[in-house]
DNA sequence: TAGTGGATAGAGCGCTCGTTCTACTGCTGC
DNA sequence: GCAGCAGTAGAACGAGCGCTCTATCCACTA
């Protein structure tokens, strides 16, 4: 079958299958971590076949986690920029990032939470390949929160420390809000977060 | 075989049956999460059998997944509160709590963290089980430190939200930690917490 | 028209999973 | 002595897993 390019029951059938592919995985395992994403599944929710999975992924599963998890550490990066940029204010830029997580959140029904927290938690110790994927994308959040409190005037080593908290804590509060259906986590981060970068 | 109650290979041989599966359960989930978690592991950790583990739960390995919830959970208390009666001083007291966490990650190489956290991401919307038994977790902690720092002065409504706070930021640094191999996030966070309540 | 190779397609393999089932052991009350 | 029962033991089952394999489709080149 044939599907010209704009014909599907899919949403982003218009990418490449690949594409398509690595955006598939990093929704479920999002959503439900790595071991409970069964690659048929990920094809199937793909409209792609398990055929074409191991054309392009031949190392597996686990190729395709890592390629997931670069895929949803990039959406997420777009998300802190996003708040970041927001305002001046290096407090008030942070605590939008709170609430534009909270949103995204919401929106998908507590579904769609930080890329990388589920899988990462399965495999600590156990996977080089996974974990090295999981610090980099920590590490690249992390860097950007701390580039923009020390271009806000805060001394480097204060920013470093603070982006550290600051990403600890909206992880964290992700986890309150998702397990607790609630926002309420993440907007009580957002406010003791400004008060904290407020206070430097 | 038999095996009087001190003689086994197992650390903890000298428990009862059920109790070395709900722990083997317990520190397994906690490891790698409850997928790649299989029954006849935790059975052969526990120093059991199989028939032993669906004796004891019919359920199978949700109802199973519950109780050792419910025991981690338990064990995380008893280190809050370790931490949160170490001193007068609330600041100081969470910063003790994340303090004692990071020692517990480091020693068990990053291994033995956040009881709930792995298991919780996997199930959210698809068990409400196990959902309700991570909220209760969590509620739980939270409800601790928030009378914690309500008895050292601080009014009930700003302790309840800086609750939610510690609780979100201990859990997200932990995260961090596990990933990074370091103490230092969560040894970040307990300086950052102090100064953040110190503000009320 | 024939040839080439990236991409698609899905049947089927071996394996492990959670679970079920039957048999056995050892204690307790009669 | 033995019935009854909680607990132990592990073989076996069906289902589903990740993965392999062969066949086919379709642009593009010559």
């Amino acid at each position: 079958m044939k599907a010209s390019p704009m014909v599907s029951a899919h949403p982003d059938a218009q990418a490449d299958t690949r594409t398509r592919i690595v955006r598939a995985a990093a929704t479920l395992m999002q959503r439900q971590g790595y071991e409970a994403t069964g690659i048929k599944r990920i094809a199937a929710d793909a409209g792609a076949t398990l055929g074409s999975v191991y054309h392009f992924f031949p190392g597996g599963k686990q190729e395709l986690a890592v390629e997931a998890l670069r895929y949803g550490s990039q959406e997420f990066t777009d998300l802190l920029r996003t708040g970041l940029d927001s305002t001046d204010d290096p407090a008030e830029a942070v605590a939008e990032c709170a609430r534009l997580m909270a949103q995204t959140l919401r929106d998908s029904d507590w579904s769609d939470g930080c890329p990388v927290a589920a899988t990462a938690l399965e495999f600590i110790g156990r996977s080089p390949a996974i974990q090295l994927a999981s610090e980099e994308a920590l590490g690249q959040w992390r860097e950007l929160v701390a580039v923009r409190l020390a271009a806000a005037g805060i001394p480097v080593d204060d920013a470093r420390d603070l982006a550290c908290t600051v990403l600890s804590t909206l992880e964290g509060a992700e986890l309150l809000c998702r397990v607790s259906a609630s926002e309420q986590p993440l907007r009580i981060a957002a406010r003791h977060l400004a008060r904290l970068i407020r206070a430097y």
